[in-house]
DNA sequence: ATGCTTTAATCAATCGTTTGATTAATTTTG
DNA sequence: CAAAATTAATCAAACGATTGATTAAAGCAT
């Protein structure tokens, strides 16, 4: 039936997705993705035609869902900018813990710069999100809601520097942050909240005007 | 002779360097390395061993120049907690630029867990840094300089991660900043003093106690 | 000539991919 | 509807290429 068909290629997929995060696209052999779907290693190429083919299949699967929930959170005009600052926050967040083996992956493979086609793709895709928050952030300027001489670049690299810091280096960030980042149930119940306070404060205290009598 | 030998291996461990940093540590394979190193792959085995000495000894022969800098800088109690960050900042802006392929090797290597000894090697060695910073913060805290509800593990969080997504994504952060990251001149006129006053400023604005009236 | 250094040749293992055969499903034909 | 023809799905086996590693012999200085 087609629609075995199609949660078998699914399952496929979200096989490649897990191992490709956790090994990497050179350290993930076909072999072993084959193997831990339960599929012969032949239908990899016949579905997807390459190894890289699957890789690429593995990511353009995600990018639909990204597209459009920014777009209506930027285009809302009865909320302030630091609302929408804060909303994003929210959903970035969440993202934090439900996509987080995905995030991993779309990273790893934008710090090598070779396969030069695919992580275009990839930049591409990320470079929407990143200018709809550019236009909250300048929108904010321009009411004079944030501070004129705001990086906005700068802000942005923050925000997602530090979530993949933590999230990308879980051994690391485990030691330092006294708990089990990769614990499921830690990073939903103490990390989630804490990452989205904590980043609201920082950018409160960064981009927002307060008229200090000094 | 000795000094000869010496510069060879110092020589060897330059190029792996930066091929361990470009393709990441499956990526390169030893003949890549030895060819462009202009030596015989037996080299590579004959002198580290194996293809992870080699790697190991990469990161070994930098380990030494981190360590004193900042305990050095910890234990001057002659300026303030504040003053301290901007001077950490400060040494860490430099770094940015002079050690930019190590440290992107080093945080590739974190990012998968896999070889578990070296990249304890690593977690180990970047904790000394972080305890040093975290000992600076609880100290501002301490002397009401900083903010009582301070998340000291996600300000490092942010100064590594910050950086880390900048350097380590380069087309990603070329196209958001405007100007290219990995051209050396660009890098040192231009995004080094801007990190620099960045992050002095984030930091500035989320630390530090300002009494406002409200 | 002895003891490091360097080389070319070769090793088994693993890689991603392709093949040809077999089975299951679908379509076409009578 | 049933038999035949076609297509799709799946498999074990093997492919050539490349991997990291090892060998034994040659080079070379002291």
């Amino acid at each position: 039936m087609d629609k075995d068909k199609i949660d078998k290629k699914d399952h496929i997929l979200d096989v490649a997705e897990r191992v490709f995060s956790e090994m990497g696209f050179d350290g993930s052999s076909t072999r072993m993705i084959s193997g831990e779907a339960g599929v012969n290693m032949a239908m990899l190429n016949y579905y997807f035609g390459s190894k890289e083919g699957l890789f690429l299949a593995v990511i353009e699967r995600k990018i639909t869902s990204f597209q459009n929930i920014l777009q209506i959170l930027g285009n809302d005009e009865s909320i302030s900018s630091w609302a929408k600052i804060e909303s994003y926050i929210d959903i970035y967040g969440e993202r934090v813990v439900n996509h987080n083996c995905f995030q991993k992956l779309l990273y790893q493979e934008l710090t090598m710069n070779r396969r030069t086609e695919l992580a275009e793709t990839i930049r591409n895709m990320l470079m929407k999100s990143v200018s709809e928050l550019f236009r909250i952030i300048q929108e904010g300027i321009d009411n004079g809601e944030f501070r004129k001489d705001t990086d906005m670049q700068m802000v942005v690299s923050t925000l997602y520097g530090t979530k993949n810091f933590i999230l990308n280096t879980p051994l690391m960030s485990s030691t330092m942050l006294g708990y089990d980042i990769q614990d499921e149930k830690v990073l939903e119940e103490q990390f989630k909240p804490r990452i989205k306070k904590y980043l609201k404060t920082l950018l409160k205290a960064y981009l927002v005007n307060e008229t200090i009598m000094s």
